[in-house]
DNA sequence: TACATAGTGTTATATTATAACAATCTAAAT
DNA sequence: ATTTAGATTGTTATAATATAACACTATGTA
């Protein structure tokens, strides 16, 4: 698996994007964030998807696709973009980065029958959190 | 996980959309199959959309999360629709079912350090397919 | 300087998906 | 056969997500 570092030298509309869904406790939306930014002078969605598909592009944050949202990368140990592992509550709709050393390296060895040879995966796991399930 | 026996009868529309997806070399979008079977009388997004819902619940077709498209079950052994894992060629568009006994035995097994309890996951795998590797 | 590359601002448009509501069908249960 | 509950349908309208196209600006570097 590719190596994407992540010591990018953000721009302006990419610093702002990255700060306001790195403060987010949920993944946000992309029209969610423009709402949030407008504030900031960022005013047209494609200001928003441009700054969203590089800072997925470098790592920093990544795509929940179930979801279509944007969540940032707080996997200390996670220097790649393209290999991402979610877990999804159904009720809260909490989303957690797994990392999970066993999980990435049985991931990133896996090899299909017909031999093709992956360079990314995305997994996402679903269920529910521990407070939902003590409701 | 819970097992989804795939032998529901299917109502008109959600037949006519089920052999079409199951007839197609390819993953198919929402819109893509509306205007493939507006001569069969459906003509609007939700008949379509409706019936997706309730094939992909049933387990007979899945949804390829990251193409928003959808694909018909054509994993013999699969008879849950909450386990799902698919290779996914970037350049020809390819999408393969992977039915790896190991691969989900694996997943079904996972536990993150939360201790959360999983009852669904998807997996996309990335790559080249054979016959792109070889251009 | 000259050039290439990446990023920006803007308008318009394409694509994907759901809300709301009335009508109809289907499968039991009386 | 009649009632009832649930799922399904048909329809119009609208919401939510994402990209095309084009002119312009910043930045690095040769
Ligand atoms: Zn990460
Ligand atoms: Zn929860
Ligand atoms: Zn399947
Ligand atoms: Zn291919």
């Amino acid at each position: 698996m590719k190596i994407m570092h992540k010591e990018h030298i953000l721009t302006k509309n990419q610093q702002i994007i990255f700060d306001l869904i790195d403060k987010s406790p949920e993944p946000m939306k992309a029209y969610s964030i423009l709402f949030n930014v407008q504030k900031k002078g960022i005013k047209a969605p494609l200001q928003v998807y441009r700054a969203l598909d590089k800072l997925v592009e470098i790592g920093k944050i990544h795509k929940i696709e179930s979801r279509n949202a944007f969540i940032a990368c707080h996997n200390s140990s996670c220097q790649v973009a393209n290999a991402t592992a979610f877990s999804i509550c159904e009720i809260c709709e909490k989303v957690t980065e797994i990392s999970s050393v066993g999980l990435s390296k049985y991931l990133a060895n896996f090899k299909d029958k017909d031999g093709m040879k992956y360079s990314k995966y995305n997994l996402e796991f679903f269920g529910l959190c521990k407070k939902c399930t003590l409701k």
